[in-house]
DNA sequence: GCTAAATGTTGAT
DNA sequence: TCAACCTTTAGCT
C-alpha cells in the first residue's frame, strides 16, 4: 500500500527498529542472497526514505536500495520470526525483532553514486521539511502534459500516487485534464500545501484520509473506512458534495477518478 | 475456490 | 503500449 506516505512511516519505525544495532540479514527466496550475505552482521546507521524509495546504510558503507512497487510490504514482530515461507525476498532480526520484506521491486546493494542518480531524477518530495516546490513548478509552469499526468510523475514530484493524484485534485477543484502551463502559480502553491498536510496525515494515520469530516458525515453518519476518499474509487458512486456520478478513465497508465462538476475543465 | 485488480516502476516491443 | 514483477484482497462462484 505504499504511496510516500508509506515509506515515510516505514523510515520512522525502521529506524527506531534497526539504528546502531548490528543486524542478520537473509534472503530465504533467494534473490537478495549475495547482498544479504555482505551486510549480514553489520550496524545500521541510517535509514532515509525520499518518495517512494528507502535505503539503509551500513557500518561497512554499504547502502541498501528498497522500492516497494505496487505489492511490496514489510512485515515484523517480536520473536521468533515465523518460519520463511513464499518468496520472502529479505529478513533482517535484531537482538529483539524480525523484519519480512515480500515482493519488492527493488531491494539491492547499490553503490553512493547510483543512489546520487536517483535523488537526481526525483521532483520534490512534499514530506521532507527542505523540499521546494518551486523545483516542481518550472516543469508544470511549461508543461502541455495534463495536471492529472504530471502529479503522478516522479521526476515532477517524488512520492504522490494514484490516490493522492485523485484527492487532490479534487479537494483544489481542479480538472485532472487541465494543463499544467495553465495552472496558476497561487493555485499550485496550494495544491502543494494540502499535499504536504495531505501526506503528512498519512504518515501519523498510517494510511490516507483526505475528507473533511463534515463531508465524512453528511452521508453516512458515523465515519468509515470507505468515506476516507472523495473520489478515489468510487467511480458510478454520488460526489460527496455534488451527487454527480464519480467518474473514472486510464490517465498515466492508471485509473484516475474524478467529478466532472466539482473539477469541471 | 477462482479471478481480477490494486496506493508502482522498468524494460522490451 | 504492454508484459513482468509477485502479493493481498475484494468480489464472485
Amino acid at each position: 500500500m505504499p504511496e510516500g506516505h508509506t515509506i515515510h512511516r516505514l523510515a520512522r519505525e525502521h529506524t527506531k527498529l534497526l539504528l546502531g544495532r548490528p543486524v542478520r540479514v537473509s534472503s530465504p527466496q533467494g534473490r537478495f542472497a549475495a547482498g544479504a550475505a555482505l551486510v549480514d552482521g553489520r550496524v545500521v546507521t541510517r535509514v532515509e526514505p525520499y518518495g517512494k524509495h528507502l535505503w539503509y546504510r551500513f557500518d561497512g558503507g554499504e547502502l541498501l536500495h528498497v522500492h516497494l512497487g505496487l505489492y511490496g510490504a514489510f512485515a515484523g514482530g517480536v520473536l521468533p520470526a515465523p518460519e520463511p515461507r513464499g518468496a520472502l525476498r529479505l529478513r533482517i532480526t535484531t537482538d529483539e525483532q524480525w523484519l519480512d520484506l515480500r515482493g519488492p521491486t527493488h531491494c539491492d546493494l547499490v553503490t553512493p553514486a547510483e543512489r546520487k542518480a536517483v535523488l537526481a531524477r526525483l521532483g520534490p518530495d512534499p514530506l521532507r521539511p527542505t523540499a521546494d516546490p518551486d523545483l516542481a513548478w518550472q516543469r508544470l509552469a511549461r508543461s502541455k502534459t495534463p495536471i492529472g499526468q504530471l502529479l503522478m510523475n516522479q521526476e515532477v514530484l517524488a512520492g504522490v500516487g494514484n490516490v493522492y493524484r485523485a484527492e487532490v485534485l479534487y479537494r483544489a477543484a481542479l480538472s485532472p485534464f487541465r494543463a499544467g502551463r495553465d495552472l496558476e502559480r497561487e493555485r499550485w502553491d496550494a495544491l502543494w500545501l494540502d499535499l504536504v498536510m495531505l501526506m503528512r496525515g498519512g504518515v501519523r494515520l498510517g494510511r490516507i484520509v483526505t475528507t473533511a469530516r463534515e463531508d465524512r458525515e453528511r452521508r453516512s453518519g458515523t465515519p468509515t473506512r470507505e468515506d476516507s476518499h472523495y473520489v478515489y474509487r468510487r467511480d458510478g458512486l454520488p460526489c460527496r458534495r455534488c451527487g454527480t456520478e464519480v467518474r473514472t478513465q486510464v490517465m498515466a497508465g492508471r485509473n484516475l477518478f474524478w467529478c466532472p462538476v466539482c473539477q469541471p475543465a
